[in-house]
RNA sequence: GGCCCCGUAGCUCAGGGGAUAGAGCGUCGGUUUCCUAAACCGUGCGUCGCAGGUUCGAAUCCUGCCGGGGCCA
């Protein structure tokens, strides 16, 4: 009996109720089943006699009532009844939520995955940085925060892809191949180029590969200082976020759309729907027809495209390669975006609801000792992802990055994030998991075959086997509500509750038997437990791209 | 001037209309002859920024205002 089936339950004794006229027909509300705050009022409550009342034109007592009085009997249901103003607060019999830990082991590292997405697939567009740069700190909250909801889409069925869009067409470029040539000739870098302590790498980089560059004229120099420092930086970009375990599916340049003429059939599209202007010599998309505050160019009187041709024409070939949902993860500096976005696939003929999501996430401040800091010993100018996760792990930076909501703002504290080597949640967290994974290869090393013994899930009857148990059976809404609302921090938050709901658990129950004790069916089922709880703290940290340890 | 985000414990923040508003850190104290004490247990006098509104019920939804941050102009 899991929630689901629960609710499935409700409604049907709604159903029947009305059938029978005990309550007016009318249609059944979407039953919710929810954790009680207070474990005194039972496994699950729902609010359903409250919601229906007032069609109803009952009591919400009333109605709790004769639902209560079918529920109680129903099968799986321990007790049901009204409290407060109309709440139902269930129990389940011991033995049918303790069923749960054999579904769970049973399901292994798919335990948790749903099905609410199935058939979707998904383009998941984040970071998307000039390769002009190392990557700073905001990129690494949407590099942990876009990866995590990439994985939870997937766990909710959907096929999805994650994209860097490379920003290597324009004067930014220039302006970096510049900078990088300059500090090779040991001429100061240009007013507006770039200053960081990594142009003075790249240069000694590229003269090292390259001693005969200088040799070329000046004009076919700097391009060849350019491509070379961009290949580097690009390469220097891919490494670090692959080492911070986010895996790009594609990464695409946007000099590759004008190369490939996507940027010829983004036009083309455009134009077919009838949204394409010209007007002063320049071409434009007229995105006020859809909520934009003005229209935007796509080619400029003098004939160049613009970047926004090139965001354009991008949608529309994820279009073209089948994408039903876009989502873009911007920066709150790029929030002039959002509708700018929308209207480009409204005016490609899509729903700018539907097939266009953009999240905008807020900015990060780091702090020490609380000092803000700002400076990076490489960059020059910001934290960057590289000085993050050398000073604090890959596992706190990113989980610690995707704990929150991506649209509040954040202030870190780098003490606390490395200091807090025993109390920070993420060890937590981690620390329940070695727990567990302990237990487990002691019971292997006593010869206990678990998986052979019989299971009697009648045993779990301790309350706080009971709350470990309706915790653990709480993932799959989480990891479900978790994609749907493409807020992955909940399964961070949840995942700190279930830890809680473990070490509570082994604090008080004995899972395997003292040295004078013989093992006894109920360590056998408490060791279940443990697998299941282990399988559900491993597979949750899974789609944070963290890792569960075996051992701490 | 227009728009976006935020305002909840000393600090950093959770809280998708529900029952007594929570967690971590920090504070103070307690728990271990046996499975990891990186744990558990106890310890909080909060105007949920302010004022209205919506309803059986609002930290949550709506409007206005105040305060902080940001983007565009």
């Amino acid at each position: 009996m899991n929630p689901d089936e629960l609710a499935a339950t409700v409604a049907g004794i709604l159903r029947d109720l009305m059938a029978a006229g005990s309550v007016p027909a009318l249609d059944v509300p979407e039953v919710r089943i929810e954790r009680p705050k207070s474990r005194e009022h039972g496994d699950y409550a729902t609010n359903v006699a409250l919601a229906l009342a007032k069609s109803a034109g009952m009591p919400p007592r009333e109605i709790g009532v004769l639902l209560a009085e079918r529920l109680a009997s129903a099968d799986g249901v321990a007790s049901a009844e009204v409290a407060g103003p109309g709440f139902v607060n269930i129990r389940l019999d011991s033995a049918v939520q303790g069923q749960l830990a054999r579904t769970v082991v049973e399901a292994g590292s798919t335990w948790g995955h749903g099905d609410s997405l199935a058939g979707k697939r998904v383009n998941v567009e984040f970071i998307s940085a000039n390769p002009t740069g190392p990557l700073h700190l905001g990129h690494t909250r949407w590099a942990a925060v876009g990866d995590a909801i990439a994985r939870v889409l997937t766990a909710a069925g959907a096929e999805v892809s994650t994209e860097f869009y490379i920003n290597d067409r324009g004067v930014q470029m220039d302006k970096f191949g510049a900078s990088v040539m300059a500090a090779a000739h040991g001429r100061p870098v240009p007013e507006d180029g770039y200053h960081g302590g990594y142009i003075l790498d790249l240069a000694a980089a590229i003269m090292m590969a390259r001693p005969d560059i200088t040799d070329l004229p000046e004009d076919q120099q700097l391009v060849a200082f350019r491509e070379a420092a961009y290949a580097l930086q690009l390469r220097q970009q891919q490494q670090v976020l692959e080492l911070f375990r986010t895996h790009f599916d594609v990464w695409f340049s946007e000099r590759s759309l004008h190369e490939s003429g996507a940027v010829e059939r983004g036009m083309a599209k455009l134009r077919e729907q009838g949204h394409v202007f010209e007007d002063g010599g320049a071409v434009w998309l007229r995105t006020t027809d859809f909520g934009d505050d003005k229209d935007r160019v796509l080619v400029k009187a003098d004939g160049e495209y613009t970047y926004f041709a090139s965001d354009t024409a991008y949608y529309v070939d994820k279009r073209a390669r089948g994408f039903d949902i876009n989502i873009y993860l911007l920066g709150a500096d790029h929030h002039g975006y959002v509708n700018r976005l929308r209207a480009v696939a409204a005016c490609a003929g899509d729903s700018m609801d539907e097939n266009v999501e953009v999240l905008i996430g807020q900015l990060v401040k780091i702090t020490r000792g609380g000092e803000e800091v700002k400076l990076s010993k490489r960059a020059g100018t910001i934290v960057t992802l590289d000085d993050l996760v050398e000073e604090v792990g890959i596992d706190a930076a990113r989980y610690t990055l995707s704990r929150y909501p991506a649209d509040s703002p954040l202030t870190l504290d780098l003490e606390e994030m490395t200091r807090a080597t025993s109390e920070n949640p993420v060890f937590y967290v981690q620390y329940a998991h070695a727990r567990i994974a302990s237990v487990l290869r002691n019971a292997a090393e006593l010869g206990v075959d678990w998986r052979a013994a019989g299971y009697d899930a009648a045993l779990l009857d301790h309350e706080r086997e009971n709350n470990l148990l309706g915790m653990i059976a709480e993932y799959p809404r989480v990891v479900a509500s978790a994609a749907e609302l493409r807020e992955p921090h909940r399964v961070a938050r949840y995942l700190e509750d279930l830890a809680t709901a473990y070490h509570r658990f082994y604090d008080v129950c004995r899972v395997l038997p003292r040295s004078d004790e013989e093992l006894a069916p109920v360590h056998v089922s408490r060791l279940w437990l443990c697998a299941a709880a282990r399988l559900t703290v491993e597979n949750g940290l899974g789609l944070l791209g963290v890792s569960a340890p075996e051992r701490m």
